[in-house]
DNA sequence: CTGGGGAAGGGGCCC
DNA sequence: GGGGCCCCTTCCCCA
C-alpha cells in the first residue's frame, strides 16, 4: 500500500484503499437486492427496483438533479420513494441499476437499444456512449435519429394528439385509451432547461409544507445529452451539482415541469438575441436561440406572431409538451398538464389525506369537508358541490333530453352518457352500403334517405340514416380538407372511426355488421399492414388514409351499384 | 343498460 | 408569464 503525503501540509498523511469504492459498492448492491436501507423505488411497467436515491443520484444526472435539486431546500432528500419510469424499459431499467452498483453492464444486443434509450433519458452518459459504440451510432446520428422521429411524429401528430403517451399513476392508468404508446419523441427541438433567469417567484408545494412526490420524467435524452456536452465542455454551469446553485435547483425539482420545459418559441429566441446575456443562462442562451419551434406548432399558428417586428412575446403562448408533444393553451398550464405525466400530486387535504394533483380540485374536495355546496337548485332545495352537477339536476326539471342517439334516436340528458350508449352493442348495427358520394354534408344524405324512404322503404333501409355518421367518408376529415367542413372527430374517434370505414371497405356491401366489429376487423387489418412492413394507417390522417383507400372504395361503391341493380 | 356521483384534465378569464 | 379560479368535457365507478 502506498502512503501519499501531501506536500506542504505536515501531519496529512494519504492513505489510500484501492478495494474500498468496490467493497462499497458491493454492499451498496448487497442492501440493494435485500432491500436494505432501500430509500427509492423505481418502477417500470409494474416491475419494482428497490434502490438507494444517493446510487442513483451518483449514476444519474436525472437523478442527480431530482434530489439534488431537494437538498437545495433544504429537505435532506426525503419526502418520496417512489418513482415511476414506465418510459424505461423494465428490462433496460434492470440493466442500469446493475450497472450503478455493479460498474458492469450486462444486457442482450436486443436490448441494447432500450438501454440506450434509457441511459440517455437519466442521464448515464457512459452507459449511452458505450451502448452507441456497440450500435456504431453516434451522438450526432442519435440526433438525426430523434430529429426523424420527431418529423414522424409531427405527421401523425393529428392522429395522436389529447393522447397522453405516458401510464401515469392515477386511477385513469387503467383506462384503455390512455395507455398507448409511450411518446418518447424527443427532436432537436427540445433542449434541457436552462435555470431561470430570475428566481422563480411562485411558492412550490413543498414550501407549503407538502411533501412532494418525484418527478417521474426525465428529461428528453436530447436535452440530457445538451447538458451532459455542455458540461463536459468546461462550462461550470453545466451540470448543476448539489452544492451549487441550490436554489436553482430547488427549483428545479419542485418545478420539475421545468426539467422538461418545452422550448421557446421564436419570438422568446429572439428576444434572447436581444438581451444577449441572460443571468444564469451562460451557454444556455446559445442553446435557447438554436431551439427550433416544431413546424406544426407553426403550421397550426399557435406559435407567437413575430408581429411588427416580432420582439414581443405574446401572452397566452401555447406550450408544447416535451413528453406528449401535445399543444397546452393557456400561460402557467404547462406545469399543471405536467403533473399528469409525473403523477405529482402537492395538493393534499389535510383533513382526510387525499392527494390531488391541483390546488383547484383540492378546494372542491374540501368543500366534501365543510359540507359547503355553492351550487343551489332555483327550483327546489337542492345544493351542489359542482356547477355541472347542479346543471345535470336542471335538467331532471326540465325533463330536457338534448343528446339524442342517431341510431335508435334514445335521448339523453348527458352526453357522456349518450357517448357510453354509443359505444355499446344495442344499437350499433350498420349495413355496410356507403353513402352517396359527392359534396352534400350528412343532412343532404340523411335527405336523400328520405326520398328513397318515400319511393322505396326497402332501399331507404339499406342506407339508414342513423349509419351514416360511421359510413360517411365527407365527415372523416371534413370533406377534402374544405374549411366548411372542419374536422367533425377527435383524433382518437377519427382513428376508430378510419379503422372501422377501413374494414368496412374491405366487406361485402349490404352486409350487417356492428360497428365494434367493424373496428376491431379495422386493427387485425392495421397489424397486418403493420407485420408486412406497410404503414398501418392508422398513424395517418383520415384525408390520407381515405385517399389510400379510395380505390377500394371505388371498388367496393361500384359493386354495391351492381348489386342494387340486380335487386331491382 | 341506465342514471348519478365523482375525479381528471384542458381552456378561458382574470389578477 | 405564472397562477388562481371557474367552467366544461370525458371517463370511471357504483347502484
Amino acid at each position: 500500500m502506498q502512503v501519499a503525503m501531501t506536500p506542504g501540509e505536515d501531519g496529512l498523511i494519504g492513505i489510500p484503499f484501492p478495494e474500498h469504492s468496490n467493497e462499497l459498492l458491493s454492499h451498496l448492491n448487497n442492501q440493494r437486492r435485500t432491500g436494505l436501507l432501500c430509500d427509492l423505488t423505481l418502477t417500470s411497467h409494474g416491475a419494482r427496483y428497490p434502490t438507494h436515491r444517493s446510487v442513483m443520484a451518483a449514476v444519474s444526472v436525472y437523478f442527480r438533479r431530482l434530489f439534488g435539486a431537494e437538498e437545495g431546500l433544504g429537505e435532506g432528500g426525503g419526502g418520496f420513494s417512489v418513482c415511476q419510469l414506465d418510459c424505461v424499459a423494465p428490462d433496460a431499467l434492470d440493466a442500469l441499476l446493475e450497472f450503478a452498483y455493479t460498474a458492469t453492464l450486462t444486457i442482450p444486443s436486443s436490448g441494447m437499444r432500450d438501454v440506450l434509450r434509457g441511459a440517455q433519458l437519466l442521464g448515464i452518459q457512459c452507459v449511452a456512449d458505450a451502448c452507441r459504440d456497440i450500435l456504431g451510432e453516434t451522438e450526432e446520428a442519435e440526433g438525426e435519429k430523434a430529429e426523424e422521429q420527431r418529423a414522424q411524429h409531427l405527421s401523425t401528430e393529428r392522429m395522436v394528439e389529447g393522447e397522453s403517451g405516458v401510464v401515469k399513476g392515477s386511477r385513469r392508468k387503467t383506462d384503455k385509451k390512455k395507455v398507448k404508446k409511450v411518446g418518447l419523441h424527443h427532436g432537436n427541438s427540445l433542449v434541457l432547461n436552462p435555470p431561470p433567469a430570475s428566481p422563480i417567484s411562485h411558492s412550490s408545494p413543498a414550501s407549503d409544507g407538502l411533501h412532494s412526490l418525484p418527478s417521474t420524467q426525465p428529461p428528453s435524452p436530447v436535452q440530457e445529452e445538451l447538458c451532459l456536452k455542455r458540461g463536459r465542455s468546461g462550462d461550470p454551469r453545466g451540470i448543476r451539482e448539489p452544492g451549487r446553485g441550490a436554489t436553482l435547483n430547488g427549483r428545479l425539482f419542485h418545478e420539475h415541469p421545468r426539467i422538461a420545459q418545452p422550448p421557446p418559441v421564436p419570438v422568446l429566441i429572439d428576444k434572447l438575441s436581444e438581451d444577449d446575456e441572460m443571468e444564469g443562462f451562460g451557454d444556455d442562451s446559445l442553446l435557447m436561440r438554436n431551439t427550433v419551434i416544431p413546424t406544426s406548432a407553426v403550421e397550426r399558428g399557435i406559435a407567437a406572431p413575430t408581429v411588427g417586428g416580432g420582439r414581443k412575446r405574446k401572452s397566452q403562448t401555447p406550450q408544447q409538451c416535451p413528453v406528449c408533444q401535445k399543444i397546452i393553451h393557456g400561460a402557467g398550464k404547462l406545469p399543471r398538464h405536467m403533473r399528469t405525466h409525473t403523477g405529482e400530486k402537492p395538493f393534499q387535504c389535510t383533513t382526510c389525506g387525499v392527494r390531488f394533483t391541483r390546488n383547484d380540485k383540492l378546494k372542491i374536495h374540501m368543500r366534501k369537508h365543510t359540507g359547503e355546496r355553492p351550487y343551489p337548485c332555483p327550483h327546489c332545495p337542492a345544493r351542489f358541490l359542482h356547477s355541472y352537477d347542479l346543471k345535470n339536476h336542471l335538467s331532471l326539471h326540465s325533463g330536457a333530453r338534448p343528446f339524442e342517439c342517431p341510431l335508435c334516436h334514445k335521448a339523453f340528458a348527458r352526453e357522456d352518457h349518450l357517448q357510453r350508449h354509443r359505444k355499446g352493442h344495442s344499437c350499433l348495427e350498420l349495413r355496410t352500403r356507403r353513402p352517396r358520394r359527392g359534396p352534400e354534408l350528412m343532412e343532404d344524405v340523411r335527405e336523400d334517405a328520405g326520398r328513397r324512404e318515400q319511393s322505396n322503404p326497402l332501399e331507404a333501409l339499406s342506407l339508414p340514416a342513423h349509419s351514416l355518421p360511421f359510413l360517411s367518408s365527407q365527415v372523416l376529415d371534413g370533406g377534402n380538407g374544405s374549411a366548411a367542413h372542419p374536422p367533425l372527430m377527435f383524433p382518437s374517434v377519427e382513428r376508430e372511426r378510419s379503422l372501422a370505414l377501413h374494414a368496412l371497405a374491405q366487406l361485402r356491401p349490404h352486409r350487417l355488421v356492428g360497428y365494434p366489429e367493424l373496428f376491431l376487423r379495422g386493427l387485425e387489418m392495421r397489424g397486418a399492414r403493420e407485420a408486412k412492413g406497410e404503414d398501418p394507417g392508422g398513424t395517418q390522417s383520415p384525408a390520407a388514409q381515405r385517399d389510400q383507400w379510395g380505390d377500394e372504395e371505388e371498388i367496393i361503391d361500384d359493386e354495391a351499384e351492381e348489386e342494387e341493380l340486380e335487386d331491382h
